[in-house]
DNA sequence: AATTTTAATGCAACTAAGTTGCAAATATAA
DNA sequence: TTATATTTGCAACTTAGTTGCATTAAAATT
């Protein structure tokens, strides 16, 4: 958890999100930015964004690892309920602005939850 | 989704999944009946029985498979909201008897969705 | 500004979960 | 008992993500 230098890498990274409000798949950014960067270096640098809560990430269909911007969710360290929804025509995954609450689960310690919502999106919904 | 036989490994998957209430993911069944199957095997026969729903599957951490007995879900055709609690320090993942009512999302369809609660199970959390 | 220190990068090789094609074996139907 | 359809094992493959190490670049120190 280092300070985090203001390298091209970074600087690339950190334009991709904020060109789209979308999440954005760690594959998704390794094509992109494949003649610039090599695929190592941006899972690196998605893993440190992550930690210094810049990002943050969760797992879509088949396991894949995506990324969103943090707006809101720094401040309460990830522990809220953070939604997702995937559409499972175009794959697209979008961050819903909405606020779920968890069940009471007694005697355990929740660390991290993520609600992945699947189905057809605005567009692929005819 | 053609009549499931009753083969040597469908029972033997079946008889894992009686034996304990929590779930399995696809690794440690791969391990627990190396001797007895091929993985490849083992991954189609766990495809049946999801597609024949007498399983579902779920990913949790690291984006691994994971496979638990329907109990009550075939009936609605897995379209709860089925939480799932994965304990950071064992690993141990289990089905939780609660149910979560999901957000309104307009102008999408709903198709599955999944939550994965992840902290220290009743055991881990000394 | 030059040098030292520390972190970031690229590359190649690796890991591991899951998949595929095909021939052989086994279960069910006829 | 034979014919048909499904299941199995094997080996080879796919692919997202990781690791070690030498090189490069950023920031700190002098």
């Amino acid at each position: 958890m280092g300070v985090i230098r203001k390298t091209k890498s970074v600087e690339a990274l950190l334009n991709e999100f904020n060109k789209s409000s979308s999440a954005i798949s760690a594959k998704k950014l390794i094509q992109s930015l494949d003649s610039k960067f090599n695929k190592t270096t941006i899972y690196r640098v998605l893993d440190k964004l992550e930690d210094d809560g810049l990002l943050h990430s969760f797992l879509g269909k088949n396991g894949l690892k995506w990324y969103a911007k943090c707006n809101d969710c720094s401040s309460n360290k990830h522990r809220d309920l953070h939604p997702h929804f995937q559409c499972l025509d175009c794959g697209k995954v979008d961050c819903l602005a909405v606020s779920v609450t968890l069940p009471k689960i007694p005697n355990r310690k929740i660390e991290v939850s993520q609600l992945l919502i699947q189905g057809k999106c605005e567009t692929c919904f005819a």
